[in-house]
RNA sequence: GCUGGUGUAGCUCAGCAGGUAGAGCAUCUGACUUGUAAUCAGAAGGUCGUCGGUUCGAUUCCGACCGCCAGCUCCA
C-alpha cells in the first residue's frame, strides 16, 4: 500500500499509509489529542474521525479547544442525532424529520399522534443521558439509494429527503440499535464525547418550512462542550427574560397593550410616554439639524393612492381592510412613501432643488397574522421615523454616506457600541424578480458599497438579498448581553418614482426621474423603545430616564424643605418626583430601587438645616450628602453628555 | 393563520375527584414621626377571559370564540 502525505496545521508534514483515518493520525501525533478529537477537517472539509484518508491532504483535528464553530455545530448535531436516538428507543413509533444544529443548540422535527409533554422532555433527556454513558458510536454507512428508499418506507419524510436530495450512493448514520438516519454527516465519533446539553422545549414546525404541510413536533434543546458554558448559555436565558421589556413594560409602567382594544396596539403610560417623547424630539432635531423637512401626512387615504404605488396589490395582505366613505374607498396607511411622494410631485422641481429631504414621524397600521405579534416588537401600529430622499444620480453616494453616519450617530446616542451592517444586492437581474433597470441597480449597489468602505463599515454582501425595488443596507446593533437587532434600513427605491411619475428639471432642461432612497434610523419608535427596555434592563440612562430623582423626607418635619426642594429641580428641568407620603424611607427607598429610578434624595433634618440632599444612586448606593445646585449641576451634566454611567 | 400550552382580585399566584373562591403585595382607613431595599392593625376588592353545552348544581367537565406564552410562517 502507498503512503500519502498528511499536512498538519503547524506546516508539518506525515507520511502515513493511504486509507488512514483522522483518528489514525490523531494517535500518532498525541495520545490526548486522540482523546480529545471531535471531527476531522481534510482539505477544508469535515470528516469523520473514522473516514478513510486516500489522498495527500491538509488534516486538521478539532478537539473542544479548537473553539472552531464547525466542531461545535457537528457536536450539536451529533446531539440532535442522541435525541432522536432517544426519542426511538421511547416512542418507536415516531417518524422522523430533520434535525439540524442551529445557533446555540440544535432541534429536531418529529411526527408523532400525541404531542410530547414537559414529563416527556424530562424522560427523553434521561434517556439521552442513559446513551451518552453507553458511549454509542456514530457509525457512518453508505447505501444504495434504490436499499434505502425501502429501508425508509415506515418514514415518509426520510423518504421524501432521499428522493431529493440522496445521490445514487449517500451516507447514513446509525446510533444504537434503534436509530437510523440520512445524514450526510459527519458526526462525533461516540455520544461518550457529548458532555453538557439540555431539551428546552417543544414546539410546533411544519414539514420543510411549509404551512400547508403537516405539523411536526419540533423538540429544541441546547448543547455546549462543557458544563461551565451550558451554565453560561442557561444564566444568558434567565439574563434575557429578567429583561424582557414585556414583563419590564409591566412592572415600570412604560406602556400596556390592551384586550379590549385590540392586539398589536400599544398604549404609552406616562413614564413611558415621557421616555418616548425625548426619543422623537432627539430625532426630530436630528431631521432638522441635517437638512430634512418635517412633514406630516394623512393616516387614512383613497384607495386608488394604494393602486398607484402598487400596495394595492403587492402589499394587501398587510394592510387592514378598506373602509367605504362618501362612495369611495379608504385605506389605513401601511407606509409613509406615497404620502412624502405626493407632497415632492405637488410641485415641479428643479436640479437645484435636489435633494428634497422629506422627514417624518409617522404612524402606520399594517396587519399582522394573529400569531405574530410580539410586545412593542411586532405590532400593528406603530410610528417609523421615516424620511424619503429624492435626488439625482451625482447626489447619491453623499446622500447614503449622510444616512449611515445618521445611523452610526443614532447607535452611539443611545449607548450602543458594536453593530453590524449588511449589504442586499440584486441577482444581476437574471430572475426577472427585481424592478428596475441594470444601471439604476448597478449605479445604487455601487453607491453603497463606497459608502461603507468610505466610513469604514464593515458589512456583508448578501447577494439576491435585495428588496424587488431596489438594493439596501441594513444595520444591526448589538445589545448589553449580545443580541442582535436589526435596525436602521436604507433602500432604494426605483418602483415608486415611475409609478408615480416623478420629475425633476435637469441643467438640459428636460425631464429626469429623480432616484429615491427610504431610510428608517430606529426602525420603528415603538420597537426601538423595546430595545432599550432590553438593553438597558429598564434602568435608563439619566437622560432617558422617565423620573431621575425621587426626592425623600424622612418626617413629616422636612416636608416644605422637601417640596422647595423638588420645586428647584422641577424649575432646572429635572424630572423630579416628591414621594411625601407618611412611609418610612426604606420603604419609600425600596419603591424607587425597584422603579429603577436614578436618584433618590433623602432630606432629613441635617439637609434640611444646611440646604443640601443625601444621595443615593440606584447602583451605588450612598453617596453622601451635596448641596442642591451642586447636585443639579450634576445631573445636567449627565444629561448634557447623555452619559450611559452616573 | 398553524401546532402546543395557558387565562382565578390592580400585580404575583394558590385552590376546586363539580356544591358559586383564598394568600401576599398594591388600594382605602387608622395608629406609628421613622436616616438608605418592605412598620403594624383593620376594611374593601372577584358574574374564576367570553359565549354555549352537559348537570339538580359549573370557576372546576365538554365545545366554540377571544387574549396571552413558546415556536412555525412572516417581518420594522
Amino acid at each position: 500500500m502507498s503512503d500519502i502525505q498528511i499536512t498538519l496545521p503547524d506546516g508539518s508534514t506525515k507520511s502515513v499509509p493511504a486509507g488512514s483515518t483522522p483518528i489514525d493520525v490523531a494517535k500518532s501525533i498525541s495520545p490526548r489529542l486522540a482523546d480529545d478529537a471531535l471531527v476531522a477537517r481534510v482539505n477544508g472539509d469535515l470528516y469523520d474521525l473514522g473516514r478513510p484518508i486516500e489522498a495527500d491532504a491538509k488534516l486538521e483535528i478539532l478537539t473542544p479547544r479548537s473553539n472552531d464553530p464547525d466542531a461545535l455545530f457537528v457536536y450539536r448535531h451529533s446531539t440532535a442525532h442522541l435525541l432522536a436516538a432517544a426519542v426511538m428507543e421511547l416512542y418507536p413509533e415516531t417518524k422522523l424529520g430533520v434535525g439540524p444544529p442551529i445557533d446555540n443548540g440544535f432541534y429536531y422535527d418529529f411526527q408523532r399522534a400525541t404531542p410530547f409533554t414537559p414529563e416527556d422532555l424530562e424522560k427523553i433527556e434521561k434517556r439521552m443521558w442513559e446513551l451518552q454513558a453507553k458511549a454509542l458510536p456514530y457509525a457512518r454507512i453508505m447505501t444504495e439509494k434504490n436499499d434505502g428508499l425501502s429501508k425508509y418506507k415506515e418514514d415518509w419524510m426520510k423518504c421524501e429527503l432521499i428522493q431529493e436530495k440522496a445521490d445514487a450512493t449517500f451516507s447514513e448514520y446509525t446510533l444504537g440499535p434503534h436509530f437510523i438516519d440520512f445524514c450526510r454527516g459527519p458526526h462525533l465519533p461516540s455520544t461518550g464525547k457529548i458532555k453538557a446539553f439540555k431539551l428546552l422545549s417543544v414546539a410546533g414546525a411544519h414539514w420543510k418550512g411549509n404551512e400547508k404541510n403537516p405539523a411536526l413536533q419540533r423538540i429544541y434543546g441546547t448543547a455546549w462542550f462543557n458544563k461551565k458554558d451550558l451554565d453560561a448559555y442557561l444564566a444568558k436565558l434567565e439574563e434575557a427574560k429578567k429583561r424582557d421589556h414585556r414583563k419590564l413594560g409591566q412592572e415600570l409602567d412604560l406602556f400596556s397593550i390592551q384586550e379590549l382594544a385590540g392586539p398589536g396596539l400599544i398604549f404609552f403610560h406616562p413614564k413611558g410616554g415621557r421616555v418616548r417623547k425625548i426619543l422623537e424630539d432627539w430625532m426630530r432635531d436630528q431631521y432638522l439639524a441635517r437638512g430634512y423637512a418635517l412633514v406630516y401626512t394623512p393616516h387614512v387615504m383613497r384607495r386608488d393612492l394604494w393602486k398607484t404605488s402598487g400596495h394595492a396589490n403587492f402589499y394587501s395582505e398587510n394592510m387592514f381592510t378598506p373602509m367605504e366613505l362618501d362612495d369611495a374607498e379608504y385605506q389605513l396607511k401601511p407606509m409613509n412613501c406615497p404620502g412624502h411622494i405626493l407632497i415632492y410631485r405637488d410641485k415641479l422641481r428643479s436640479y437645484r432643488d435636489l435633494p428634497v429631504r422629506l422627514g417624518e414621524l409617522g404612524t402606520v397600521y399594517r396587519y399582522e397574522r394573529s400569531g405574530t405579534m410580539h410586545g412593542l416588537l411586532r405590532v400593528r401600529g406603530f410610528t417609523q421615523d421615516d424620511a424619503h430622499i429624492f435626488c439625482t444620480p451625482e447626489q447619491i453616494e453623499s446622500e447614503v454616506v449622510n444616512c449611515l453616519e445618521f445611523a452610526i450617530d443614532v447607535l452611539k446616542t443611545y449607548g450602543f457600541d458594536s453593530y453590524e451592517a449588511e449589504v442586499s444586492t440584486w441577482d444581476g437581474g437574471a430572475s426577472g424578480k427585481y424592478d428596475g433597470s441594470a444601471d439604476q441597480w448597478q449605479l445604487a449597489e455601487n453607491a453603497l458599497k463606497r459608502a461603507v468602505e468610505s466610513l469604514n463599515i464593515v458589512a456583508k454582501v448578501m447577494p439576491d438579498e435585495a428588496a424587488f425595488y431596489g438594493p439596501k443596507i441594513d444595520m444591526k446593533l448589538v445589545d448589553a448581553i449580545g443580541r442582535k437587532w436589526q435596525l436602521s434600513t436604507v433602500q432604494f427605491d426605483f418602483t415608486l418614482p415611475r409609478r408615480f411619475g416623478l420629475e425633476y428639471i435637469a441643467e438640459d432642461g428636460k425631464a429626469h426621474q429623480p432616484l429615491m432612497v427610504h431610510r428608517a434610523l430606529y426602525g420603528s419608535v415603538e420597537r426601538f423603545f423595546g430595545i432599550l427596555v432590553e438593553h438597558y434592563a429598564g434602568a435608563f440612562p439619566v437622560w432617558l430616564a422617565p423620573v431621575q430623582a425621587v426626592v425623600m423626607p424622612i418626617t413629616d418635619r422636612q416636608l416644605e424643605y422637601a417640596q422647595t426642594v423638588a420645586k428647584k429641580l422641577d424649575d432646572a428641568g429635572v424630572r423630579v418626583h416628591l414621594d411625601d407620603r407618611k412611609e418610612k424611607v426604606n420603604l419609600k427607598i425600596r419603591e424607587a430601587q425597584l422603579q429603577k429610578v436614578p436618584y433618590m434624595l433623602v432630606v432629613g433634618d441635617r439637609e434640611a438645616a444646611e440646604g443640601t440632599v443625601a444621595v443615593r444612586n440606584r447602583k451605588h448606593g450612598d453617596q453622601g450628602a451635596k448641596p442642591v445646585a451642586q447636585f443639579i449641576a450634576d445631573l445636567q451634566a449627565l444629561v448634557e453628555s447623555k452619559a450611559v454611567t452616573e
